[in-house]
Order: structure tokens, then C-alpha cells, then sequence
RNA sequence: GCGGAUAUGGUGAAGUGGUUAACACAUUGGAUUGUGGUUCCAACAUGCGUGGGUUCGAUUCCCACUAUCCGUC
């Protein structure tokens, strides 16, 4: 089945949204934090460790998985799920953004993107109906519809030909997705051009997908730019329907997203972070590198319930970074990305009892 | 004991008779938002073993001393 989206209860005073979606493999709570598994695994942990945290849905890539090991290889495992030893739900990324991202040069065209791997250089062409063919092979949960994420800043007028490029490519999606099982998400594009993320919403929206995204964001604008790209798109979308900022994950980003409506997100950095040694705590982000943890024999954060925290100390995982060894690199990843997900379960608690905005402006307080 | 060589920051190591003494590692900060895990940026020797001398000026030339290394007895 697709997945469902239930809107449980809306905050009084924001447009915070407390609801449920139910997969095939299970149902969870939103807002939702989802950690990223570009390459079919959460970088450094295991599927176990990820239901440890209370993590619901993840993340992998179309992109990174094509090239290596190859969609077909997934899908004679069983699918990615069978493949990865997980049972939660799975959502893949389209390639759209790693297009854009990493495989440069390219060359975009109406039919698609010309680019070469990252990997080998290989020539390489991307379509929206390959995209939407490599994600049914994965058999992830949810497939996300092949689009175009441009650079900021760019002009105007770039952004109205790309924004209606991408509406093109998600009619051609949506044609090619014919997966009863695997739900597929609009993004809606415009960049900080309030008529274009609205002429993307409503025209995305047109199409009918079984959620809807925002994309474009957090690629080198300011936070006030990017809660406006927010503002400008959120208003046009169904509140039936799920809602994911893509690529956002900074504490006070995803409590500005949840206030505007926003259901679900996905970021590397808190396992990228933690691999350079920063992590999360209530007070804001520290860098356990630093030389005054050297003697810090308390955890990473007092209130936190992960087992890094419950288990290690700040001069232990200091250690560790230091001397470059990958168990560092776990425990931090471990404990960012329950700090996060932790972050969510608060917010649902507070969003339920309506007091979300005092919720929020008790953690900025503190944090950072 | 004799002969020879070398002495530059925490380490390895460039370099020059005259403005800011390369670079690398380490160290110390910072960055990172749909992940190219090993990335990027910045700071870091007021001084070139010690003491004299030559010179307008010496880390660079000369002498002595000290230390280290090699050879030799």
C-alpha cells in the first residue's frame, strides 16, 4: 500500500502539525527526523543501532546506489530492505540533488541530465524515468520524483524555466511510477522567489502525489531566505498530504520548519558532524576536538538517554576523534542523531498540548 | 685521542649577506544542512645550538665552545 498521512492535531497558535504516517512497515509519528543512509547505510551504524534511537523512516540515495552496486544488484537481494537488513521504511532520495551537488560537469536538458560519475567518469545519463525506475527496483517506501535543484543565487528567470522544467520531469514521474507499493513525493522548487514557490506548489500539487516536498533549500542561502522559501510554498500545499523539507537538520531549523508546518526532514549532518567530532547538546553544538575536553570526564550531554551518553565520557570520545579511530565516530553519530530524533518526540509532546511556541523558545534559549 | 660532518619551531625538513624564514606532520581554533567518511579554511619560529668577530646589516661569512652523528685508534 501507499503511505498514509493523519493529521492528528494542529498547534493553535503556528502552523506546527502533530500526525502519523503509516508505511508498510509500521507507523510513525510526525514531525519526524529521518538520518540519512546515502549509500544503503547510516554511515558508521548498524540498521540495529538505528531502531535503537527510535528512528523511523531513512534515508538512501537513487543516485549513489546506481552507480554502485547497481539497482539490479538490489533488487536480486530482495529489495533494499532485504538488502540492508532493515525493516523500517525507506525513502529514496531521486539523484536530483546529487546531480547538482557532485556530479559536475553537466549538461541539462528537457530529456534529462548528461553528468559524469563521481566515481570513475563515466558518462552518465539521468532521466525522470529512470529515476522512477532505479527507485522501484530499490523498492524503497517512498520515491521522490526526479527534479532540477539549482545553485543560489540564480536569476529570476533561470529559476521560472527550471522551476517549470521540474513540474514537466514530475508529470513524467508520476506517468512512469506505476509501483502500487511505493509512494512518490512532488518537490516543489523556486528558490527564494516567493511567485515561483507558489506557481511550483500549486501546479506540483495539480499532479497529486502522495506527499510533497520542499527542495532547494539549505544550498548556501541565509536562514531568514530559507524560512521564507518556506513560507512562500508550505501555504499552497494540502494539509492531508505529508510534508518534508529536504536536506534540513540544524536544531533550530527544523524547530523553524515544524512552526511553519512542515512534517518530516532528513540531513547529514548529524553524522556528518560527527565524524569531525561535533556533537549536539542542549547548550548548542561543541566540538569535542577541542582541547578543553581533554580531562572532561562527563558525557556529551547530562539530559541525554543514548548510549553514548550513557556509557562514555567527553575525554574518552575526544580520545577517540583524536586518534582517528571509527568507534569515536559512532558514538557521536549515535548520540546527534537521537539528540534529534529526541528533539521531535518533544516537539510531538509539545505540539499535542499545544504549547509548541514555548517549547521552542525554551530550547532557543538555551541552545547555542 | 685523532679526522670529518651537522646543528633552523613539538617533529621532519627547505632557504637566503638585507622587506612577512618555504613546506609537511603535530598542535590550536573554525567551517560543514536531499553525505565524494580520510574534506576545507585559519593560527602557530621577534628567531635559525652558545659566545665572540667581520659587515651599514648575519640565521646565512670567520673563530671558539657545546652537542650529536660517522670514521679511526
Amino acid at each position: 500500500m501507499k503511505i498514509e498521512y493523519t493529521l492528528f492535531h494542529k498547534d493553535k497558535k503556528t502552523n506546527a502539525r502533530y500526525g502519523e504516517i503509516k508505511t508498510n512497515y509500521g507507523t510513525y509519528e510526525t514531525p519526524i527526523f529521518m538520518p540519512v543512509g546515502t549509500q544503503a547505510t547510516v554511515k558508521t551504524l548498524s540498521p540495529e543501532e538505528i531502531k535503537q534511537m527510535h528512528a523511523g523512516i531513512i534515508l538512501s540515495n537513487t543516485y549513489h546506489l546506481w552507480l554502485r552496486p547497481g539497482a539490479d544488484i538490489v533488487k536480486k537481494a530482495g529489495g533494499l530492505h532485504k538488502f540492508i537488513n532493515y525493516d523500517g521504511p525507506i525513502l529514496t532520495d531521486s539523484g536530483g540533488f546529487q546531480v547538482f551537488s557532485l556530479a559536475k560537469p553537466k549538461d541539462i536538458s528537457e530529456e534529462g541530465v548528461e553528468f559524469k560519475s563521481h566515481i570513475n567518469g563515466d558518462k552518465l545519463f539521468l532521466t525522470p524515468e529512470k529515476s522512477i525506475e532505479i527507485q522501484n527496483k530499490l523498492d524503497s517506501d517512498i520515491a521522490m520524483c526526479f527534479d532540477e535543484c539549482p545553485p543560489y543565487p540564480v536569476t529570476h528567470e533561470y529559476m521560472q524555466k527550471s522551476v517549470e522544467r521540474t513540474i514537466r520531469w514530475a508529470k513524467r514521474c508520476k506517468e512512469a511510477h506505476k509501483n502500487s507499493n511505493q509512494s512518490l513525493f512532488g518537490i516543489v522548487q523556486g528558490g527564494e522567489f516567493a511567485d515561483l514557490r507558489k506557481y511550483s506548489a500549486e501546479e506540483t500539487v495539480k499532479i497529486d502525489f502522495d506527499g510533497y516536498s520542499i527542495g532547494g533549500t539549505s544550498v548556501g542561502e541565509d536562514k531568514n531566505t530559507m524560512y521564507k522559501m518556506i513560507d512562500y510554498a508550505v501555504k499552497y500545499l494540502p494539509s492531508n498530504k505529508a510534508r518534508y523539507l529536504m536536506g534540513v537538520g540544524e536544531p533550530t531549523d527544523i524547530l523553524e520548519g515544524v512552526e511553519r508546518g512542515i512534517d518530516m526532514f532528513d540531513c547529514v549532518l548529524p553524522t556528518r558532524l560527527a565524524r569531525h567530532g561535533h556533537a549536539f547538546t542542549r547548550m548548542g553544538k561543541i566540538n569535542l576536538k577541542n582541547a578543553k575536553y581533554k580531562e572532561d570526564f562527563s558525557p556529551i550531554d547530562n539530559s541525554c538517554d543514548c548510549y553514548a551518553c550513557q556509557n562514555y565520557t567527553k575525554a574518552y570520545i575526544r580520545h577517540l576523534i583524536v586518534a582517528k579511530e571509527t568507534f569515536g565516530q559512532r558514538l557521536i553519530s549515535i548520540h546527534n542523531l537521537r539528540f534529534l530524533i529526541k528533539l521531535t518526540e518533544e516537539i510531538r509532546q509539545a505540539i499535542k498540548e499545544d504549547r509548541f511556541l514555548e517549547y521552542k523558545t525554551n530550547f532557543l534559549d538555551k541552545y547555542r
